[in-house]
DNA sequence: TTGTGTTTTATTGCCTCC
DNA sequence: GGAGGCAATAAAACACAA
């Protein structure tokens, strides 16, 4: 057992609830189970460690006898699981005065019901971890891939310009760059970061935000429009004749949204400790749930 | 029945706060 | 310095396939 002194030995063993002001016909034991009435289970064994202890006498001799006889662990009966779930619920702490009221109600030792609100909490955090995981991973892969349809839409202007520049003809480069822009543009399946086209205000703002956040950087941002703007200028066509794949530029008329204003509309990630301590619409107070992860990254 | 993986309960040691 | 929280871990209990 290591070092323990007799202190933390009681503590650990549920002793410190003989010393509380718990009520006496709280502290029972596993036996007290039995009389738990709707929430209670018998667990079986009936020499448990504090019915031993209610036997003999508390003298210290007796003590390393108990302490050498480890109880067996005995799983919570399911209502009692139920009921410290909807405690946990409401509040994820424990109060002391909380921890006795729940041992009462419960027959089960103090110390017991701060095992099990300490091991839930745990279970909590790494369910969020889990969830928190998830959903970055999930934006990754679909900002990834729009990334890169970015890159191949870059390259394949690129490539239109210089084709311009050596003699081709503006139909030339409608032809073949609405049909190859369209297949190279972000085609990303996630709802958040659809492409779309709309008409109301509120969507095209989403439409709008979502589509610049798309961008990887502040650098491709101003990249991707200034290739736009020079596309249109060379090749002598409006923004709305040449509409590849129904991007952010194609809603705005050549000058109805700048550099700036579309820095301004673009959405900055939260920082994971920002979301992973200041959401506490969860029960367990860690993490996040997935609406509100979703919310948070694409309403900035 | 048994071996194995998973879940739950409990312990230990360290840290922070009052 | 004690109380309580957390991370890491042990070990019992449980689930389930072979």
């Amino acid at each position: 057992m290591g070092a323990m002194d007799l202190s933390k030995k009681m503590k650990a063993r549920g002793l410190d609830s003989v010393f509380a002001s718990a009520p006496l016909d709280s502290f029972l034991g596993p036996g007290a189970m039995v009389s738990f009435g709707a929430v209670g289970r018998d667990n079986g064994s009936g020499n448990s460690f504090y019915q031993s202890f209610e036997m003999q006498e508390n003298g210290d001799e007796y003590l390393d006898d108990y302490f050498s006889q480890p109880e067996k662990k005995r799983r919570l009966s399911a209502d009692q699981v139920q009921f410290l779930e909807r405690s946990f619920d409401v509040e994820n702490k424990l109060e002391p005065e909380r921890k006795l009221q729940l041992a009462n109600e419960l027959g089960l030792q103090p110390r017991q019901i701060a095992v099990w609100f300490q091991n839930r909490r745990a279970r909590c955090k790494t369910k969020s971890l889990e969830t928190e995981y998830e959903t970055l991973h999930s934006s990754y892969k679909s900002l990834k891939m729009d990334y890169d349809n970015l890159l191949k839409a870059n390259e394949k202007l690129k490539a239109e310009v210089l084709h311009l520049k050596h003699g081709g003809t503006a139909q030339d480069v409608e032809i073949s760059d609405t049909k190859e822009l369209s297949e190279a543009m972000p085609t990303s399946t996630d709802e958040e970061h659809k492409v779309s086209v709309s008409t109301s205000k509120n969507d095209e703002q989403r439409s709008t935000k979502s589509d610049v956040t798309n961008e990887d950087s502040p650098r491709l941002r101003g990249e991707a429009h200034h290739h736009h703007h020079h596309l249109f200028v060379e090749s002598g066509e409006s923004s709305h004749d040449f509409d590849p794949g129904q991007s952010v530029f194609s809603l705005h008329g050549e000058d109805s949204l700048n550099h700036e204003e579309l820095l301004q509309h673009a959405y900055v990630f939260p920082k994971t400790e920002d979301v992973y301590c200041h959401n506490h619409a969860t029960s367990c107070g860690y993490g996040f749930s997935v609406e509100d992860h979703a919310f948070n990254f694409w309403s900035y």
